[in-house]
DNA sequence: GGGGCGCCTGAATCGGCAG
DNA sequence: TCTGCCGATTCAGGCGCCC
């Protein structure tokens, strides 16, 4: 048998004999693929499947450029119908691969995680958790007609409801300053260095996700030596974090392209133990808190008296967190500036409220907010 | 007709001349209410319906108390179908009752969520975001054996595609220190002496969600005065926040108690009284002033010279208010975007005219003719 | 060489009104 | 209901150029 082959016996598997690729992408679809590989074979899925966007036109960012948007043809589904008959297939031929203990991740936006999940719960698989991926840098709302959508969200689930699966919690407690490691992540989008470009300079991949992800998954829910399969595997980054790791990969990718970069990126990859890489993101200033965290929270009500050192000028907070000066209405910042004539202000330690007939800054507020903050990670 | 009612003609209605109770609790049957309600007659949703928990057996703390778990018959459903069945009634009969540019809130958890978002899509609703409401203080994962479950998702959608919904951006941005408010939101637990308690001490209700949560869903997405329904009124959270900011509340609950907690709740909340406080914080909106007014006032002649920044571009500008690119004729804003070979462009905050050798941007014309306007009332 | 400034970009269901 | 047109709208971070 060759190297890099592992046979598996199974009486399940739809192909007698078929054996596990190790290490090694599979080109072709991604469900008739999965239907050659033996029965209950891998440890961990990673699935990052087309999100269904449906976009309409273009968008323009404020400068009048255009948004370079996802308008592969991959990503192209007649209709919600169409969409889910694709989510349970792909689905219920990864659960024959999985191993009775293994787990699966699966990552999606608000297009589509929906149907992924209740497709999920059809199909038997047990949900563990949800996780939110939380982007430091997202893309903005342009035309401020929406929240920035600043996340994405994982849903990470068993084969079935009495899966004896690996979660490493002291691992990941040891790294997350000794707190149990949350629901929410917060890791910056995959740009720079780490994004793949092709001969123009191009990206590679219209939606390439960050090794920290990854990695992150991998560390929490697989031990050395295990074998991961991604299932969409694009350019790679399964792979990647699999070899830097010590996990085996199989990978399922249909175009030639990505696989031609995938293959490259792979080859690069040198198993680290440095588990910095991987390690949560560090706060790098202070945390920003809202004003309108404080009317919130209540520490300050609406109609409040806000003054500056000399109490020369008085505004007043109103429920949203902007408060006015006159009939002029805008952020602590922007009314600050204005009050004084300057360009620019900081509003926290420019205004002051009445504390029993003391006047103390609003910057003590956010102190208490902050100290709040920091004991929730 | 009483006060506090409100008559809304609709043919439509299931019940002809219904009638909406304006800040009452509906005592009843969630779906059955509904449907006596008239439709097209609220502007807001805010729904938290049963998140069907499916808990198996008692959950221990490590020193082996009990945690009080969500273990109440309105919580069990004998399946997923059945859960599905009756999502998929209070949403349509919640859509009945929508006006066409409202929205819709609904929040849950891994458990529920996915068949909530599955079922609005299925009814046409249009998603607009989904929000994480991440929890500050969440309870710890006692067991070790997932990642601490740390927030809970809110869908955000509009009754369809096209619906004109409200989303008060400028005042989100002004309490946010003047950056647009991200799709994840960092709230605490509703603890201390927020929590309502029953006469022996114990949580009055046992998912009652922080005043602060409630808080921001309605000003980012609501009006003083607009209606607020919540089909699921529990502890009355939605009703309390309502009365407070100024919005008019219809709340059904079928539980006795919960009512009566609520009732209470409301009666003590008092609302923010001064109307400058609660008004959205909008962007004016100039008046539209035509580039022809322009030359019609003399203010430029035709024939000038109109040019880009660096003087590469020169356009003449026509009689009627067009200007002329070589022998191309169009807007001052299609000429534009052609010069730059960009989709679109402001022509007036991209052409200037010779103003004694110095370039100045027509902006600076649209200006004055704007102040006249406002002086003239 | 270093600091500062400007450019580029990221899974996006991104307008409203008059005619 | 559809078309055309005006004109409003962005945050964090990496990288490269320039002084």
């Amino acid at each position: 048998m060759s190297p890099g082959l592992k046979r598996v016996e199974s009486r399940s598997s739809l192909v007698a004999g078929a054996v596990l690729p190790l290490d090694t992408i599979i080109e072709g679809d991604c469900i008739a693929a999965l239907q050659r590989l033996p029965a209950a074979s891998v440890d961990l899925v990673f699935a990052d499947p087309p999100y269904n966007l449906q976009l309409g036109g273009d968008l323009q960012r404020p400068d009048n450029s255009m948004v370079d948007a996802v308008d592969d043809d991959w990503d192209k589904f007649a209709s919600l119908r169409e969409y889910d008959d694709f989510t349970r297939a792909w689905l219920a031929a990864v659960k024959r691969v999985m191993k009775p203990d293994a787990t699966l991740w699966v990552i999606g936006s608000y297009h589509n995680i929906f149907r992924v999940g209740a497709s999920l719960q059809d199909l038997d698989f047990w949900i563990l958790n949800d996780i939110v991926w939380r982007k430091s840098n997202p893309m903005p709302n342009f035309r401020g007609k929406r929240f920035t959508n600043a996340h994405e969200t994982l849903i990470w689930a068993s084969r079935d409801q009495r899966s004896r699966y690996t979660f490493n919690y002291e691992a990941l407690k040891a790294g997350n300053e000794d707190v149990q490691m949350r629901s929410d992540w917060l890791i910056p989008l995959c740009t720079g260095s780490e994004r793949l470009k092709d001969d123009e300079g191009r990206k590679a991949h219209p939606t390439q996700k960050p090794e920290a992800l990854l990695g992150r998954i991998l560390l929490a829910a697989s031990k050395p030596g295990d074998v991961v399969l991604d299932p969409f595997f694009g350019s790679g980054t399964t792979g990647a974090v699999a070899k830097k790791l010590g996990r085996h990969f199989v990978g399922i990718e249909r175009d030639q392209a990505y696989i031609a970069h995938a293959r490259e990126r792979i080859a690069l990859a040198a198993p680290v133990d440095d588990a910095a890489m991987l390690a949560p993101a560090e706060k790098r200033s202070e945390p920003r808190i809202p004003f309108a965290n404080v009317i919130e929270r209540q520490l300050l009500q609406p109609g409040a008296i806000l003054t500056d050192a000399n109490g020369r000028h008085q505004a007043r907070v109103r429920v949203d967190g902007s408060i006015m000066l006159g009939d002029i209405v805008g952020s602590i910042h922007k009314i600050g500036a204005l009050a004084q004539g300057l360009p620019a202000c900081n509003g926290w330690t420019y205004w002051h409220y009445d504390d029993g007939g003391k006047p103390v800054l609003i910057d003590e507020l956010r102190a208490i907010l902050r100290k709040e903050l920091a004991a929730a990670g």
